[in-house]
DNA sequence: GTCTATAAAATGATAGAC
DNA sequence: GTCTATCATTTTATAGAC
């Protein structure tokens, strides 16, 4: 499915979410109507307000899910990793991409419709992205003062890797010949590669 | 400026765009409307249809002014530089990152509201796309057949390196430290670094 | 080219019956 | 929880005066 399960809803909340994610994906959170959505589900517009008080909390759930989904992973890549900084990155790496061939719907929502919903909503999301993105800046930081890694600038080679994972949401899917693995597999050498690891070949 | 000069049109028309590309990078295609843009320009809503038959097209401009921006710097950087394939690729890196460091706004709404205007119409630039797309995996395929690059697989190097410059016009602005240049030669050593090229060091 | 005025449709949301 | 019906606004776009 598209989404998380475990977390996600069940019954029609849980449709209007799935409904919602494949509109707001395609179209943008202002190119989907109400209608559209409850026509999607097969239910009434007027419906929706039984399950959510207003349009803009319908994508603020499913940016909630997607950021706490991506801050879940990358938290326990991190634990489960060794203290070894490539070790780190690679399971970091491996972790982000795969949250991105896994759910990349909820990946593009939960990036690109940010902006539609209050700062208020926004914040909590934007809280669990920047711990994402700690886990990352301290692996490089580590390796950096190590000597594993060999970097011209972290912030831009963070910057750098956290791009390469982001931007799976927006080409990953069935029309193409790589699986899920392949993807994660390849792009753990080149964040290896990119931060200056010693250690892969091609 | 937000649009490339020369190709941008003069007068009230090129005020237009100039104050669609800032509404609909913040709020989109969709969340921003003819009376917004209008408000911006400060004109009235009803003389934008002097300039432009359907709010579409304002967008559809906007989407082929920034191809056209791309495909024309990454068609010169591959004829200026000279055939190795690491400097082919260097100097094709070099022109994606410069351009979305130039035109943010542009590359933004481009890339993100392609979904919004016809097939038809997004047709154009999609072939323009596809021609910078050619150039850099281009070098990339004469880069590994020299032995000059080592890459586990060349299409997912294609589009990594893609993925690190396109998502130069997200993050980049006034708020971040790094000039245009500082980006374009970090990026330049990352997409060198990914493909394998011995030279490099941080 | 620009305006005022307005048409025709779509939008987010609510009221109230079942 | 779901429906029918509807409200109040906003939307894209047009007509016609200047």
């Amino acid at each position: 499915m598209d989404l998380p399960e475990g977390v996600t809803p069940a019954g029609t909340r849980g449709r209007i979410l799935h409904a919602a994610l494949k509109l707001f994906a395609e179209y943008g959170f202002f190119g989907a109507s109400i209608r559209d959505i409850a026509r999607e589900v097969g239910i009434n517009s007027a419906t929706l307000y039984a399950h959510y008080p207003a349009k803009e909390h319908i994508l603020a759930e499913l940016i909630q899910l997607g950021h706490e989904e991506l801050r879940q992973r990358m938290r326990e890549a991190a634990a489960d990793a060794g203290p070894d900084p490539a070790d780190q990155l690679a399971a970091l790496v491996r972790a982000q991409v795969l949250v991105h061939t896994d759910y990349p719907l909820l990946a593009l929502v939960a990036n690109h419709e940010l902006h539609a919903i209050s700062p208020d909503r926004a914040a909590p999301a934007l809280a669990l992205r920047e711990e994402a993105r700690q886990l990352l800046l301290t692996a490089l930081d580590r390796g950096v003062a190590q000597g594993a890694f060999d970097v011209p600038d972290v912030g831009l080679a963070g910057i750098a890797i956290g791009s390469l994972g982001l931007r799976v949401a927006n080409w990953f899917g069935p029309d193409q010949p790589y699986t899920r693995d392949q993807v994660a597999d390849a792009y753990v050498g080149f964040a290896l590669r990119l931060a200056g690891s010693p250690l892969p070949r091609g």
